[in-house]
DNA sequence: AGGGATATCTAAGCAGTGCTTAGACTGGCA
DNA sequence: TGCCAGTCTAAGCACTGCTTAGATATCCCT
């Protein structure tokens, strides 16, 4: 029926017409999407419950993404490309090598706390089954080899061991993926939180327990 | 009916009697459960294939627990319990605090690599509800606390900074969930077969490149 | 301006899920 | 023996992802 063309009406901040939504829909649907991982976490997304929020039919979401999957796959699409960019100010706002490696680490951090949403979905690979979408393992290559120039040149300056720069490529890695994990799971907030401090401080303070190490003389 | 009773009598090894399963259901759905985790993903394990693997009704597995997350909650504490025992095993096994804290990573990985079911449930708390089974926090305490005391020990030793463990404790905390996060999910995996490596050697080599750090004279 | 292709949406339905309820059955204990 | 507590079944509610058939609106093209 026009149930669709009624309720945008009612609601629409543009009662000039634009039934069934238009092409705002698919906006529509990824924003609602993101407030509500942000919200309630991954687990409360469903295709159906953002269509109710967005007053269209359970069927109406199908048109934009072919199914669950496509929509975090464009979250994840478009968080990489807003990581990039962070991580690549976070690079040029730095002196040497082993400050940039810091910098970067409290980056990463910084955008999982301004995007929490985002990176929740990028934390969980399988919701956006990679398999399906490749532009999803696509978009995660920038980050990596922006972090693996970096630490080649923390080789160059002789701060971390010379040779196969991927054992400290994964040490950086794994050590930004995992604090943020921990971060964004409930267990870091809850240890912060009996510290007296908080996340955001105590990155800063892992960054600052990597700096003195990797500035100690080398053997 | 006696449709269980019947199903159980056709496929028991005990012939002898035992309807309704017994107390053996809860252990079954456990262990039925840790499978499904480790072939298919958490996302495929639900109470109602498991109940129907185990031949029993759907509603079965509820007098054993109380919902899928009491569980996963399950699943946890005895992850945890297996980790502690290995972490204290490698311990026991390192000289110094250096090659303990190293040992320590080595270990962690080693724990996903042999029991990846229990880690892939441990690595997503959402999933056993904390906050509704407080057991699950608990059970993460011991771990942490045995990384809390290697690192007090490294700082004796002045292989890290002095002062508060806390930032070199989280340090350690992130790149082993961090790694074993990416291993579980993929990346890692891809990243090593493109670099003719495995998993299992990239972290002893990440390993390698924290001792070559934290072996380096204090400035 | 009219007309047809195309994109968008609705309505209805299938199979699967977590979880609840009422009731039936069993084993063990007094 | 009789009864009770623990275990299970059957049925059902509300929710989910996804598909299909059909209706409606928009846009472009002659």
């Amino acid at each position: 029926m026009r149930q669709g063309v009624d309720q945008h009406a009612d609601s629409g901040v543009d009662p000039g017409g634009r039934p069934y939504h238009h092409g705002a829909l698919r906006a529509r649907l990824l924003a609602a999407g993101l407030d509500l991982v942000a919200a309630e976490g991954v687990g409360a997304l469903s295709l159906r419950r953002l269509a109710r929020e967005a007053g269209v039919s359970s069927g109406a979401p199908y048109h934009h993404f072919p199914d669950r999957a496509a929509l975090f796959a464009a979250i994840v699409v478009d968080g990489h490309d807003l990581l990039f960019t962070r991580l690549d100010a976070a690079r040029a706002g730095s002196s040497d090598a082993v400050a940039t490696l810091c910098e970067l680490l409290v980056a990463y951090a910084g955008f999982a706390a301004d995007h929490p949403a985002h990176m929740r979905v990028m934390l969980r690979p399988e919701l956006a089954e990679p398999a399906a979408h490749p532009e999803v393992t696509a978009a995660g290559v920038r980050p990596i080899e922006l972090l693996r120039s970096v630490v080649l040149a923390a080789q160059d300056e002789g701060a971390v061991p010379p040779g196969d720069p991927e054992p400290v490529l994964h040490m950086f890695w794994s050590l930004a993926v995992g604090y943020v994990t921990l971060w964004l799971d409930g267990p870091v907030e809850a240890r912060c939180a009996v510290l007296g401090t908080t996340p955001d401080e105590m990155i800063r303070r892992v960054a600052s327990a990597v700096e003195e190490l990797l500035r100690r003389p080398p053997a």
